[in-house]
DNA sequence: CCTAAAATGGAGAACGTTACACATAGAACG
DNA sequence: CGTTCTATGTGTAACGTTCTCCATTTTAGG
């Protein structure tokens, strides 16, 4: 059986795809028998699994995932991610690929590029693939449109807070929390002349993190009875402007001490556009971003940031995903908690 | 007829999935005519498309990408991304989704993450999903295993020179050009004691881009009767230690005088360290990188660095990915020309 | 008008796997 | 030994679309 097993192996590999059919034939059970060791479905004799996985490995045998996805599980799940320049991803996105590492399941990611309708037809297509779930990463869709995404397909997304919906689950960091901690250390340090570089953002604001920030930033300066004093400075929606609003942000003669900035995206090229003006930081402007990015750390930046461990963010999205996709109904709303990481810029 | 294709609408939105068959029935036409009008294959009337396709919008019908792979084309393509960190990347990704924008083909990303296991992973999930076609952006493969899975999807690798390859295409950057680029400037700068930074690299180096531009290198410093005194630096393959041997770089008594780096990745926290030390760039060290990534723009870090055109990369290598889907067999192997972006580092 | 060629639309099987129903063998119990 | 229960393996249809073959209709030319 062995040597016709081996004979069987060359003839098959001439013959085009190795499926299901050719791993019955060559451990002689049925092609549903060899379906149920797959499935790792109830009421397989260990023998029978045995013999069903030798030929497996023998033959080098791949399931159609395309097959699979019409009646079965496909054991991948998407990722959207709303652009793939800002350096917060690449920790979500290692720690997606960290839980998944053990397992069989694999991650394909779609980028969206902060356009609501390729969101809209990457999900779409995440879907008609069959896809076993899909993680949203900061997406611009309106709720309702994800709640109804999520009749079709499990959801989690991140980077979003609304703690009302139903059918799908969030993981956020506490982006109240890091602002408040942020305005805190600034507190520490004697400064109270502390505004914040917000964003605009016209599309799903309600539920945006850039909400949750201006939101822990205006708390915390009331916390500390200087509600009076806080200010936010909008910077507008079209990112290629930003340089010039923040220039003129830093030109203002009102410009304040110190200054929270919703994002590292933003607050790197403040830092390095004071430094062009000569305007020293901290000392004439202290400055806390928000995500720790890589690129702050580097000395000739040396950024203080507001850390929300994308990582963390990622492998609990994931997890989260894995529970939803074997059954759970219930919605999940998961925060986790950021920290601070003082540098030179402040601190 | 109207009235009670919108009856139907109601009904069917109720009953589940939208199908071929659903919208057969709305439009009283069969499923072959359908399968027909969606592949725009011969033998279809203007007056039956009409009907099809009125019936496919009015019932919001999608075709399940799942079945098409059992038999079709699925109207996506896959990219493996060595990694998601490196800031060349999301230009290669930008100029992917530009190609494909106005089409109905969708990018699914992979993040094989410098693992050959991984990536191989990746790129069989994308062949069982039956994707039409995949890009492999500076694979960690051997070039016998693509061309092993280039007999079961069309494939094009960017990042990897193998002229030779007769199963799949390659679209590169001139990497030796972009090193000699490096090197002209500095020795148009009067700089003469060059030296280069290059990384060690066991996997594929016959391919690799690494390798490239160490020919480069080598070759422009012969070209200026400089062959005697070209130097590589070669740094440890494992990335978390390249803090140190750059450190140790700097310290050497017998430093250049300039130093042409194969990377950003490298040539930025160089940079950085340098600074830290006191060591004035350009006047006791100038550096040159590769890439042109965005921060080395910042006025703080103010890189010089080749531009290898991510963005003109991806798309080219999208276009000829789908030349090869429609059926083109000869292998393409196309080379862009680098550019050198001069900021304060060097020049 | 007739004939031949081209265009059109449909029937039905293929694609590769899963899920369900059920026949049968084996185990447990009295 | 006979009956009941449990575990196992199989047959077969479903899943949603594409592809091939071919019957019929339409078009073109004499």
């Amino acid at each position: 059986m062995d040597g016709g097993g081996e004979t069987k192996t060359k003839d098959v590999g001439q013959l085009g795809r190795v499926t299901i059919r050719t791993v019955a034939a060559h451990s002689g059970v049925s092609v549903a028998a060899v379906s149920k060791v797959l499935r790792n479905a109830y009421g397989v004799s260990d023998n029978l699994r045995n013999k069903v996985t030798a030929s497996i490995d023998a033959l080098g045998y791949r399931p159609s995932r395309s097959a699979r996805g019409l009646r079965g599980r496909t054991f991948t799940i998407g990722v959207l991610l709303i652009d793939i320049a800002n350096p917060f991803l690449p920790q979500v996105i290692a720690g997606v690929n960290g839980v998944l590492a053990p397992s069989n399941i694999r991650a394909m990611i779609g980028v969206g590029q902060a356009e609501t309708q390729l969101e809209t037809s990457l999900i779409e297509s995440m879907i008609d693939y069959k896809m076993d779930g899909v993680i949203l990463v900061a997406p611009r869709l309106p709720s309702d449109v994800i709640a109804t995404f999520a009749r079709d397909i499990p959801i989690v997304v991140v980077g979003y807070h609304d703690p009302g919906a139903q059918n799908f689950d969030t993981v956020n960091c506490d982006d109240e929390a890091g602002a408040a901690l942020a305005v805190q250390a600034l507190l520490a340090q004697g400064l109270s002349d502390i505004g914040m570089l917000t964003v605009e953002q016209k599309v799903c604001y309600d539920v945006s993190v850039v909400q949750q920030r201006e939101r822990g930033y205006r708390d915390a300066m009331a916390a500390a009875g200087l509600a009076k004093q806080a200010r936010l400075h909008r910077l507008p929606e079209n990112f290629a402007t930003h340089d010039a609003a923040l220039s003129a942000f830093l030109d203002d003669p009102e410009r304040p001490a110190a200054v929270f900035c919703w994002s590292d995206l933003d607050a790197i090229p403040l830092l390095n556009l004071a430094a062009a003006r000569g305007i020293g930081v901290p000392d004439q402007l202290a400055i806390i971003g928000y995500d720790n990015s890589p690129l702050g750390a580097l000395n000739l930046i040396s950024l203080s940031s507001v850390d929300q461990d994308g990582q963390g963010l990622g492998a609990l999205a994931t997890e989260t995903l894995l529970s939803r996709i074997e059954g759970r109904k219930a919605a999940l709303h998961l925060k986790i908690p950021p920290s601070l990481v003082l540098r030179r810029s402040a601190g």
